[in-house]
DNA sequence: TAGCCTGATATGTCTGACATATAGGATTCG
DNA sequence: CGAATCCTATATGTCAGACATATCAGGCTA
């Protein structure tokens, strides 16, 4: 590992990118213990705080893990499928909100990935699955539910039929394009009656997965698509309607 | 913003945590500076380094950037679909390193992925997105290119693939997906033949993407799918061969 | 008016110290 | 002899104060 820095950046920025390429490249093992925090002070020879700033670098990205005490320091990180869901989605709630996607181009972007995941879903689906699948259709069609709690469900829905593809690899990226979406879809005010063609949608989609019809699943999450749109054109009414009594509209 | 801490959890990591929320949240601005360092310290009522490592973990996540001399600070950045890009492709590379993920499950997710870009790329590619897929063929099938070389032009001719769909928000999903499987495939050796069969397929593509058949683009899509899994296959055998030799099968 | 200089303010870094968690060995008692 | 307890070494977590350095704003000078 190197341990020269150069002089006009700073050095919690450089260490930290030295450590975290030596991770990447596979220098050092999973679980494996770093250096403590005075002997990378040594090395790079910098002072101890310099070398803390760097290592809580890589503690936001998940990449180590501290421990205190005798046997303590700082630790490789198995990045889990689990943290960085977690992390996907924060990042990409921020993207769609600082960058004012508009929700034509979040939902076409969420059901095209969506979409893909039903071939996969189609053959591997299990009962399980659609026993998850249905649980949430049975939520979603209780009464008294606030729309955060339906869009929820959807959300666990959605996430249900992501899981039945039976690739980790999608999920995680799904687990993003979804869960970022909540936020938007939580503008949404849910009728009675919009509920009902939700719910509708989610059995025959359910159905279809079941018994067998790849076709009917393709058709069944373009509607929903089509219907999803509708249900947000009334959150660019708004917005369109605030814009022009505020600020003014986008440039 | 809550500047109470709870005595027996990390302070850096609270005050990291309290800041991330209310940028989450909305109400610090983008592009607004937060309170200087000693500010924050004496509000949280910790020391300034403490406040230093919460700043260190924002900055590792893109969240702020720090800005020296008299009208410095610590700015709320945008978060733009570039930077995030660049982390997703280094959280999705470590990903698939660090949980073994067989190149079969990863090459079905990127492929299930780049399919659902399909449609959208079909029907609004520009003569410059096509221009710029012919480019990479044309670099491809340049004699003397190193397996390296090749491997980042098929990159560089996905991403174009997908630019084609005119989605930012899909665009960033596939790079993850895309760049991330780079250190799978440079692990392929090319041999004239395969370039050959590759390039040829990537022109078809080309052409049925420029000439309206989604069908067809399906069609070719499929095939670069299972003509990949093909020549991963030697991989899994030199992995199976080495796990043998060395350490055992995965528990 | 144009250019330079200086001070204020902020981050970047260093030094040294103390607090605290934890493992493992030494000690003591049943 | 065994087990519970204490002690100590080592590591991270935190603090205080200081200096170095970058940068802007405003006043000063030619």
């Amino acid at each position: 590992m190197k341990t020269e820095l150069e002089s006009d950046r700073d050095y919690s920025q450089q260490i930290a990118q030295t450590i975290r390429d030596a991770i990447v490249a596979g220098d050092l093992p999973v679980d494996g213990r770093l250096p403590s925090e005075a002997e990378l002070a040594a090395r790079f020879n910098v002072s101890r705080p310099t070398v803390r700033e760097a290592l809580k670098r890589l503690a936001a990205q998940n990449l180590i893990r501290t421990q205190r005490g005798a046997t303590g320091g700082a630790f490789v990180n198995r990045l889990s499928f689990e943290q960085a869901q977690e992390h996907m989605v924060t990042t990409a709630t921020l993207l769609l909100s600082m960058n004012r996607v508009d929700f034509e181009t979040a939902v076409e972007a969420r059901f095209a990935l969506e979409r893909a995941c039903l071939p996969l879903a189609c053959t591997r689906r299990t009962p399980s699955h659609l026993a998850s699948l249905r649980a949430e259709i049975a939520r979603q069609a209780t009464a008294g539910l606030t729309d955060e709690e339906f869009c929820a469900s959807d959300v666990a829905f959605h996430r249900a039929l992501v899981e039945a593809a039976g690739n980790p690899v999608l999920s995680w990226h799904m687990a993003g394009a979804v869960e970022a979406m909540q936020p938007l879809m939580n503008m949404i005010t849910y009728t009675a009656r919009s509920r009902a063609q939700i719910v509708a949608l989610h059995a025959r989609l359910t159905y279809a997965l079941a018994e067998g019809g790849l076709e009917d699943c393709y058709a069944t999450m373009d509607a929903l698509a089509a219907y999803t749109l509708e249900l947000g054109g009334e959150i660019r009414a708004r917005r369109q309607a605030k814009g022009r009594a505020g600020q003014g509209a986008d440039p």
